[in-house]
DNA sequence: GTCTATACAGTGATAGAC
DNA sequence: GTCTATCACTGTATAGAC
């Protein structure tokens, strides 16, 4: 007979921290907040997670990366660049919940979290940058122009996160995503 | 004869609570940290402060808001539009120090923060908004594209301060500032 | 107006029963 | 693998001496 009470696996734990970072930040992430939303013990979030806090913030950015790397920043590297990079646009507003849900990694880089993290916040944003510059100088763009491109659209990302939050607006959000697109690819 | 020590008001206790709240969020400024940090004790902060930490933000987001109402929204509703919008840039570098200071009302947006202060976050970004796009129509711009080159613009300082701290990248922020200008006034 | 002392809930973390 | 109990410490907040 199965148990009645839910078991996890510490693979199960991460999705449910991630949301939690996520809204609640890293220090305002508490470990009773965190039994609280999950339902999981403390003692059980330390069997997973010996290193406490730090090491499910970190499990959580590692995970976070994997996405990046295999949804967006391979395919930029590796597939036909138009389509890459419109899967990008696509990928990020379905990812980000048209603005509903942030970036942790941009969220952890602005207090000083960053500290903590800051090669992974660093090569997180490094990576989607070389990997759309990428593929914009393989679509024919110059090379000169390639890298600052590729920056303000991570950038714009980022600000239209912080922006549609701020005013509760999620059509802010997609409007700034598809002007973003087409400007990346006309200009 | 002065006293050795130094007595503060409570109107010169905000900036330093500014540079706290910018370099540690909300939840990472826990009043030990800010006792040690301004060397101002509990008392004296609860004195200043009757409603704690929570009014202590408050009364640096005011202060922030006051800053660009004077220096950056009523310049833009104001003054010549081509005049006020490259004072802005202008402004907005030397305010966030090329990116070395981030932008406190967006910081709280992104985490649970933004509850506590939701129409203070809302109120500040769309009044700089609707001062931007009145700006634009003013210099000729059709207003049906104002709007969204504004919101475009604002959110572009916001990314631009978190992807130039994730980088650890001032040149970054004024490579990104100086791009965005252009555009705003030519596309 | 600032200090010290202190209240007491909440913090991350650990140990041991099951 | 999960629970309860508990640790030492830090959190916000208050009171009273000066």
């Amino acid at each position: 007979m199965s148990a009645l009470r839910t078991l996890y696996e510490r693979a199960d734990v991460v999705p449910l921290l991630a949301e939690i970072f996520r809204e609640l930040g890293f220090e305002g992430a508490t470990l009773s907040r965190i039994t609280e939303r999950t339902g999981i013990g403390k003692g059980s979030l330390y069997h997973f997670f010996p290193g406490g806090k730090e090491e499910m913030a970190a499990a959580v950015l590692a995970e976070v990366d994997t996405w990046f790397e295999q949804f967006v920043y391979e395919p930029l590297r590796r597939d036909d660049p138009a389509e890459a990079i419109a899967a990008m646009w696509k990928n990020a507003d379905a990812y980000f919940r048209s603005g509903g849900r942030i970036c942790l990694v941009g969220a952890f880089a602005l207090d000083e979290t960053r500290e903590r993290f800051a090669t992974t916040i660093n090569d997180y944003f490094q990576r989607w940058i070389d990997a759309l510059a990428g593929a914009l100088v393989r679509s024919g763009r110059p090379a000169s122009e390639a890298r600052a491109a590729a920056e303000n659209a991570v950038l714009g990302i980022q600000g239209a996160l912080v922006l549609s939050r701020a005013l509760d607006d999620k059509a802010l959000f997609k409007r700034a995503l598809d002007q973003m697109a087409k400007r990346l690819i006309t200009s």
